[in-house]
Order: structure tokens, then sequence, then C-alpha cells
DNA sequence: ACTGTATAAGAACGATCATTCTATAACTGA
DNA sequence: TCAGTTATAGAATGATCGTTCTTATACAGT
């Protein structure tokens, strides 16, 4: 009946998120965020005005702490192939420590259940996968510039698009899959087709 | 109140599996159901036993009905790097004439919404991935013994599970962008990694 | 100490969910 | 022609959904 008056109300967004993250945007209740996150029902109206709002903040929470900073890796100075792989190893390293059937990639996730149906998620989704094409066609355009191969930067462009689409599968599959080696293997066959097309 | 007395069980499934289809399972609801395949409410129950098992049904009429004969164009008999490159554009092809955002791939979809919470699904989501990393192993084993790259069968095998994987992303970003050209664009950019690693 | 604000707990609401049941009528086989 | 079967339309049910509202209380500012 009274009130615990922690700081709880900090662990609204990052409690939902994962919830979200895990189960999607349907299968969460609104009841199941009130116990995850130990806020009051109307707490979640009152900062954000309904469940579908809330879901937004989430994906935007998930684009800055988690997605952000795996970009950067792509993002460094000198990134090239190498970076790429570790953008990779970077989620397969975190399934790893959460077990599979993992929880694949929130923005991946939407994309599939929510993109074609709301126009906000859709555009969100969207921004990321220009954020992610950017980063990849940086590390993509050192490796060329070291190389021999001699690629065009409408090949390189293209090829960055790829690896943004590419990249989806690997955290559809992390949903559906109990053995990590099947994701390591992508990043090996990956890592092995670039090298060879970058020599 | 009477009854229309049509063939309309027949065609219970595959309107239903479209609906499951775009809008995914928690999306659709029995109500969907009963409007769009004008069965009654108590037919799906008599003929499937709930939402859940329908669902399942659906997904392997799919796998039957729309998985299978892409399947095919890989199994057909001298396949190579050609079947792969109209294997995809086999279901780009459909989402040209559908419209983007398109329905992306069922089994795709299942797999990031359904499969890490039921086994029956994640099973059957499994099944079908087994079976286009044999259809993919083939071709590619064909175009291998046909080049001078000499890829051992290790590395075509993982080569196949890396298309398994990577087509998975194509289907997702089928279901949040609004450009074909983009899907175009993933397939020129395999199939040129492709080509370069077998030659 | 008092007042006002913010937030907790949770009851209440109408809508919708999956599921079951009932009553009616079309078909089947005799 | 007349059961018996089968599938219909749709009402009914209880659970759960997202959302709103009420009440009590912990806190901040004075």
């Amino acid at each position: 009946m009274p009130r615990p008056r922690l700081e709880s109300r900090e662990k609204l967004l990052p409690n939902a998120m994962m919830l979200f993250w895990k189960n999607g945007y349907h299968a969460t209740s609104i009841d199941d965020l009130v116990k995850a996150t130990a806020v009051a029902r109307g707490g979640i109206y009152a900062d954000f005005g309904g469940k579908a709002e809330m879901f937004e903040a989430c994906l935007d929470l998930y684009r800055q702490e988690v997605a952000a900073p795996a970009i950067a890796i792509l993002n460094s100075e000198h990134a090239g192939l190498d970076a790429i792989e570790g953008y990779f190893y970077h989620f397969i390293d975190m399934h790893r420590r959460h077990g599979l059937p993992g929880p694949g990639c929130f923005i991946a996730n939407s994309m599939t259940e929510i993109a074609p149906h709301e126009d906000a998620i859709r555009t969100a989704v969207n921004a990321h996968s220009k954020d992610l094409h950017a980063a990849f066609l940086g590390a993509l355009s050192h490796a060329g510039s070291r190389s021999n191969a001699n690629l065009s930067q409408a090949t390189l462009n293209e090829l960055a698009l790829f690896l943004v689409t590419s990249s989806q599968g690997l955290w559809s599959y992390a949903r559906s899959v109990t053995d990590i080696s099947l994701l390591e293997s992508y990043v090996r066959s990956l890592m092995g087709l670039l090298h060879s097309r970058f020599s």
C-alpha cells in the first residue's frame, strides 16, 4: 500500500527494453512491464503516453546503449576488415554470455514484427540501417584502399549494403539455434568471402 | 443464420497462412481468421485444436507450398551459382508483385517471433534450415567441382551455412524497406562475392 | 511541523482475446 | 422422404489486454 520510494524509475526503460527485446512487442504486456520494473502502472502512462510510445523509447535506448557502441567499433580510426570481424564477435560474445536461443538484435526483431505495420518503428529501424551502412562503408573503404583489388566506390557501397542486410540474418538465426558455433561459422565464412574479394 | 455450404473449408489453411505470414502470430486474432476464411469459429477448433496448432499447420503448409518449390530450384540437376541466384530472385520477384514493405518469409518471421519460445516452431524452423542448407551445399558443390578454386568440403559446407543464415536477413529486410532495388543489390553483392571465391 | 507534489499500489473499465457452446440448416446416404 | 451427420452463425464465457482513476504515502521546500 505505501511506497518504497527507491530509484526504480531509473530502471524502468532498461528493464522494459530487455522484455521487449526478448519477447517482442505483442507478447509483452503492461503487467509484465510493471512486474519487471517495479514501476506503477500509471507511471508508464505519465512518462510515455502508452505502450507503443514506450516501445519506441526502448528502441531508441537500444540504439544508443547497445547498437551505437557496436557501430563505434566500425567507426574507429583505422577500422578495416578486422573491425568488421570485431563488430560481429561483439554481438556473438553477448550471445555466448546469454545462452541460446538468445534475444538476437532488438532492431532486427522489430524489423520483422513491427516495422511493416508502424511507420515510426520503420523509420527508426531504417535510420539504424543507414548508420550501420555508413559504418560498414567506412571500414570497407579503408580495407579497399589498402588492397590491390581496386574495388570501385559503387562496389564498396553495395558491399556495405550487403553486410547490413546479411547481418540481420545472423541475429534472426541467434533466436532459433542452440549451438553458438553456427554463429561463429557465419563470421568465418563472411570474412573468407571478404578477404577473397579484397585480394 | 444458415450455411452457404461452399467449399470454404479448403481455403481455411491457405488464407490463414497469409494472415500469419503478413502479421505474425500474436497480431492475428481468431476473429481475423474467421473473417478472412469464412470458416466458422468452431471449425478451427474441430480441425486443429487451437490457434497454436493451426499456426503450426500453416507453417507446414508454407514449407510445402512456398519454400519447397523455391528449394527445388537449388536441387535441380545441374544447379550451380546460377541456381543460387535464381533462388533469391524467385523470392524477390514475389515481393515485386506484392509491393514493399512485403511479407518476407514466413519461416524467417517465425524464427524471430516464435522460435525462441515454442519448441515445436523452433523444430520446424530448424528442419527448414537443414533442408535449405543441404540444397545450398549441393549447388555450391557443383559450382566447386567446375571451378579452379579447389575449395574443401568443409569450406563449402560453411559457405552453405552462411547462405542459410545470410538469406534470413534479406527476408527481414523485405519487411522494412520500400525500394526493391535494395533487395536486388543484396543478390548482386552476394553473387559477386561467390564468383570471386570460386574463381 | 506543515503543505504540496510526486509516485506507489492496485481497483476499475471497456475492449478484445482464445475458447466453448447452442441452435439452425445444408448436405449424405438410405 | 427421412434420419444422421456436418458445418454454419453467433451468443456466451472467463481471462487478459491496454488504459484510467483513486487512494495513500514518501518526499522536498518552507
